[in-house]
DNA sequence: TGATATTAGGTGTATATACTCCTAATTAAG
DNA sequence: CTTAATTAGGAGTATATACACCTAATATCA
């Protein structure tokens, strides 16, 4: 007897718009376009925000430790350095294993943290006023539970 | 009196693991990787599963509707959709405004998506069982009342 | 110590994202 | 009906993402 095979149909696209890709992508994109609205006037990215507030903490520290403190592909983290180093907000060296590269942060990434830091506080507040405080504790704690889980 | 200004410093940094867009971004990347694992036996990514999905339920449509309903960027759906229509899954013709573009599913693409649908479910279920169910429908409400707000 | 395995990082390729600026078609205003 | 405003969509540019593959350096082991 032949298999039947149910083909898509809209009860299943239905299911479908419960995506947890979809809707945390979603939710990200609209996130992510708010703080570059905000770090618009001093040209900088969130996305370059955090990679540099890490090496300000971390520096000097290897492309693959870094990788891993901002749970990122190697490869990517690597390419997202190179607009950094152009700037000059980062100094890249080798390291004693000359495998390595040594990325530590400049005194003009050091100035621009300075100047970009309030910026992202008022955004992060104004975010987390819509959000609510409570909720993203919990979701932050839900996501740091998480994420060792589905890498696994 | 000259204002002091604070340089930044470590406390500054650990407030900033706090972002809502850094850890949502690390979150989506993390997730996009499970389901890309998943479909990469049917050479098709999550990214791609999506619009699809929504072309089938509300196609044709225009561009800038889908956009909509994607909570997307215009132009960055119009690039998304090249690789959809090169590989024949969708087709795109003029509409009576001569402006639009209508955008449907083929038959090719209907075929793959009764093939991608199984995938995405099980996939769907795997992380829900590291959510949590429960868990997930909250922030699913909650993704959807903030999305307006933020977007303002 | 010499062969082999492992590790650090980069490149090629392809897609995802979105801002700014542009053109053509349609609509609104007069 | 003509002109101005609006709308639909694409192109230019720049960054973000990550897989597969590559090379050089280091570590391991027989």
């Amino acid at each position: 007897m032949k298999e039947e095979i149910k083909q898509f149909n809209l009860t299943n696209a239905i299911e479908c718009a419960a995506c947890t890709c979809f809707n945390t992508r979603k939710f990200t994109r609209i996130i992510t376009q708010i703080f570059d609205e905000a770090f618009k006037n001093i040209g900088f990215r969130v996305t370059q925000f955090t990679p540099l507030v890490m090496i300000f903490a971390r520096g000097p520290v290897t492309v693959n430790k870094l990788s891993e403190y901002l749970v990122m592909d190697r490869t990517t983290l690597g390419r997202n350095l190179k607009p950094l180093q152009r700037d000059g907000l980062i100094k890249i060296k080798e390291g004693l294993d000359r495998r390595q590269k040594l990325i530590s942060i400049t005194d003009k990434g050091k100035k621009l943290l300075t100047k970009a830091f309030p910026v992202w506080q008022q955004t992060q507040k104004k975010i987390l006023e819509q959000i609510g405080e409570n909720k993203w504790q919990e979701m932050l704690l839900d996501i740091k539970d998480l994420l060792p889980k589905l890498k696994k």
